[in-house]
DNA sequence: TTTAGGG
DNA sequence: CCCTAAA
């Protein structure tokens, strides 16, 4: 009976950090200590703290063994998405947390370089790519339907719909050794908190719904310039099949050091009196994103400079800055028989579709849609005179309907993961259609003028909701196939999202391998990844290249999700057998 | 398009 | 993952 009964989660919002921006406290001037630390070790933990900001300067690299003491949860902060059950008394919740604290700071800082040249679009999806990870529950094989055995009892056999609400707690603390350089400025902001800035979500004639924003002048603000070479000019073509193949381009992609200089360059100053200005509407976004009630959604601060940049002529830059994007309400339907970490995936890659191409960017300007994209700036509008201070940006379903065929389970493709129970064929993910996610602050004001009107607009929440139910595929995680809108769609294509191969992925192309040998990539990709759209025949290649990489090197230097060393070695094992043939091959043919 | 490798 | 030369 249990086994028959769904729980459904409707996801109103998500709060995810985007960018690592400073803790509350630390903007307050305190030290942050993890909560999970003891009162004794507090002060140790403050001290050190404030030794790693002292060093950070000089530190190039982040010393991972002083900060072993930390948790990486406790240390890098999450956000909670915390459903309200409607049947049931304890909010469930959902974290959406760094999926790789280091790894991360490093692509964020990436994120921002990319943002400043194009659009949020591509750090949105590059951060939600990878970076996050849907967690807390630490035994991932656990039944839901064990978890919530109360809950089941009194859950609808289906149709039942948790309302998620979003709790949209700042990031605790974001940085370490190295790292915090990189964001140094957003810590030592200035201590400016009035809380007199009210944000407000407006909704506009499309029914979109957007937050108001604030755009600060740039003038005189180097650091936000952009370089012209960052562009990445890349074109794809994308086969009917959904495949993708790729045209020559252009301009190296930046390196990670590359990326962090130019990240360096970019961030704040502290020096910027505008900034308290930032700082001010941190303050009342916090106290916004306390709320419980509040529906949060993706963090983000960017900046956009002008695309006609003018050399000599900083003051025609603007510079924005996007605190946060509301992204559309998202339902996940879900067995209670399923594991908790399919739940998780579920959710996660619910969130990473919906973010990955599932969205674009629109632009209001004072209530108007701006539609022209070959305009410039000082055209539309959008210019440091102060005329409009109603600049929001949008993110817009792209398409109608996104449709997540997948299997939610661990069950994957091969027949390995039979404890779970899940069944595919009725797992569902949706996007809620007509809602557009909102950005929560942007902000504008003028560089050298401290007091700024606020800005305001009525508050909406989405409203209407439509649920997809789709048959899962038997393949691994989702494959997201967006119909690519050719026509007005964005001139930078942003890189794949990075989806990390899962251990019954690893699983099913080991085991293909086993069968077809290496070198026969279309072959086991149709073997084993049929279903999975997303996995081509070139990322099974790669995906092999790095296992016999992975099961080469030792277990310490293996990053990412561990994969079983029986695996590993029967990677070996086939790479061993494969390259053996390979050589007797070449030596038949140069012997004959 | 697919394979094979370097990036 | 990306990009391509070759096959």
């Amino acid at each position: 009976m249990v086994s028959q009964t769904r729980l459904e989660y409707g996801f109103i919002g998500y709060q995810v950090p985007v960018f690592p921006r400073a803790s509350r406290s630390a903007r307050e001037g305190e030290t942050f200590v993890p909560p999970n630390c003891k009162k004794d070790q507090q002060n140790a933990c403050k001290n050190r703290v404030l030794k790693e900001q002292e060093d950070e300067i000089q530190s190039s690299k982040c010393n991972l063994s002083d900060k072993e003491t930390y948790n990486e949860k406790t240390l890098s902060g999450y956000h909670q998405i915390r459903t309200v059950n409607k049947f049931s008394h304890a909010p469930d919740q959902f974290n959406l947390k760094p999926y790789s604290s280091l790894k991360g700071f490093d692509k964020l800082a990436n994120v921002s370089g990319r943002n400043a040249n194009h659009s949020s679009e591509l750090g949105i999806s590059s951060l939600i790519s990878g970076e996050f990870s849907v967690g807390q529950f630490e035994d991932a094989r656990a039944e839901l339907s064990i978890i919530q055995t109360v809950k089941s009892e009194t859950l609808q056999p289906t149709g039942s719909l948790d309302a998620l609400e979003m709790d949209c707690k700042p990031p605790h603390y974001f940085c370490s050794g190295s790292k915090t350089s990189l964001f140094k400025d957003w810590t030592t902001l200035g201590p400016s908190r009035r809380s007199d800035t009210i944000e407000t979500v407006s909704r506009d004639d499309n029914g979109n719904y957007m937050a108001d924003q604030r755009i600060k002048n740039l003038s005189s603000s180097r650091r936000w310039r952009v370089s012209p070479n960052l562009n990445d000019g890349k074109r794809r073509k994308i086969f009917h099949d959904g495949r993708t193949s790729y045209s020559r381009q252009r301009s190296k992609r930046i390196s990670p050091l590359k990326r962090r200089d130019f990240f360096n360059q970019c961030r704040f100053s502290g020096s910027d009196r505008g900034f308290q200005l930032d700082d001010r509407f941190n303050s009342a976004a916090d106290k916004r994103v306390d709320d419980d009630n509040y529906c949060a959604a993706i963090r983000v601060a960017s900046s956009v400079a002008s695309p006609h940049p003018h050399p000599g002529s900083r003051d025609r830059n603007v510079k924005l800055r996007i605190k946060s994007f509301k992204v559309p309400e998202l339902l996940v339907e879900i067995p209670t028989t399923a594991t908790v970490g399919s739940l998780k995936r579920s959710v996660m890659e619910a969130v990473t579709t919906v973010l990955g191409d599932g969205l674009h960017v629109g632009i209001l300007l004072q209530g108007k849609k701006v539609r022209d994209d070959s305009k410039t700036l000082i055209q539309t509008g959008i210019s440091r005179d102060g005329k409009h201070r109603n600049l929001g940006f949008m993110l817009e379903p792209r398409h109608a309907q996104i449709k997540l065929p997948r299997c939610l389970g661990e069950q994957g493709i091969t027949s390995h993961a039979t404890s779970f129970t899940l069944d595919p064929r009725t797992s569902s993910i949706s996007l809620d259609p007509p809602v557009a996610g909102c950005i929560n602050g942007a902000q504008r004001d003028h560089h050298l003028v401290p007091s700024l009107p606020n800005i305001s607009a009525s508050t909406t929440l989405p409203n209407s909701q439509s649920r997809v139910s789709v048959p899962a595929i038997s393949g691994e995680a989702l494959a997201v196939v967006p119909i690519h809108h050719r026509a007005g769609r964005r001139e930078f294509v942003q890189r794949r999202i990075r989806r990390p191969f899962s251990v019954s992925e690893v699983e099913a192309l080991v085991q293909a391998v086993e069968k077809l040998g290496t070198g026969r990539w279309r072959d086991v990709k149709l073997r084993a990844f049929d279903n999975a759209k997303h996995r081509t025949y070139v990322d099974l290649k790669d995906k092999w290249k790095t296992l016999v990489h992975t099961a080469r090197i030792s277990p310490q230097q293996r990053r990412g999700e561990p994969v079983p060393q029986e695996l590993l070695d029967r990677v070996l094992a086939v790479h061993a057998y494969r390259s053996q043939q390979q050589a007797k091959q070449q030596q038949l043919k140069s012997g004959v």
